[in-house]
DNA sequence: CGGCATCCCGTCTGATACTG
DNA sequence: CAGTATCAGACGGGATGCCG
């Protein structure tokens, strides 16, 4: 598919099927868990430890989402103790190209951006 | 810089700054308005009318948000009646691959995620 | 025309505590 | 270990009205 009917898929369906994946794709943990789970199968606690800061509730809805989304297989182990695995599904792997070309934009322009609102604070003190 | 690389960042940084700019980036309204940008400079009613379902307000913060990081110019016109024009600067319009990649991953994956959807919700009713 | 100010509500998110 | 439950606060976002 071209890039130009990208752009007119964009605005053709008013973006309201659009937007509400991206919503979804584009909440506050959900590349950063997906793109974690491209090193292949992580279980719970050491997906919590490799986000610093997310909650274990955020990142249990998080994953219950991309479950349910159909990006995300969850595996448990009857075990004991308990082992459940998280891993990417062939449509979670396939979102793994465009996260990392925005991640990738993201990094590059930090500091351009930074900058940015540097100088937007100074020409607006308040 | 290599993919690996990027992740590595992605990871690196605790994904404090990143995820700060991402959160920037991937909310409701910024994505489609940079890339109803793409077409050049617009004025801000028009802008209004090709983003159905936008509020002034938010129309008008996002472009503040956007200007602020240094993503699009404003460029105010001293006549009668006033008019404002929007268009991207070179950081803006570098956005605008990225962006397509996930919007294009959006748009050829939202038939399989609804129906993931479907089905989850008749696997778990309530 | 192109905003900004205000009010208000629903959602998201984090902290904490508890459970199979 | 891998969650669930509950509460409270922050935040996003819509509606409305006023202004240069």
């Amino acid at each position: 598919m071209s890039e130009y009917q990208h752009t007119c898929m964009i605005r053709g369906d008013n973006g309201q099927t659009l937007r509400a994946i991206l919503d979804q794709i584009c909440n506050k943990w959900t590349l950063l868990i997906v793109v974690t789970l491209d090193q292949g199968a992580v279980r719970f606690t050491d997906l919590h430890q490799q986000i610093p800061g997310i909650s274990q509730r955020m990142l249990t809805l998080t994953l219950r989402n991309l479950e349910r989304d159909g990006l995300v297989s969850r595996t448990a182990y009857p075990e004991a103790p308990p082992r459940v695995e998280y891993a990417l599904t062939p449509t979670g792997q396939s979102l793994i190209p465009p996260a990392l070309a925005l991640a990738g934009w993201a990094i590059e322009h930090v500091p351009g951006i930074e900058a940015s609102r540097e100088a937007y604070r100074a020409r607006i003190p308040r």
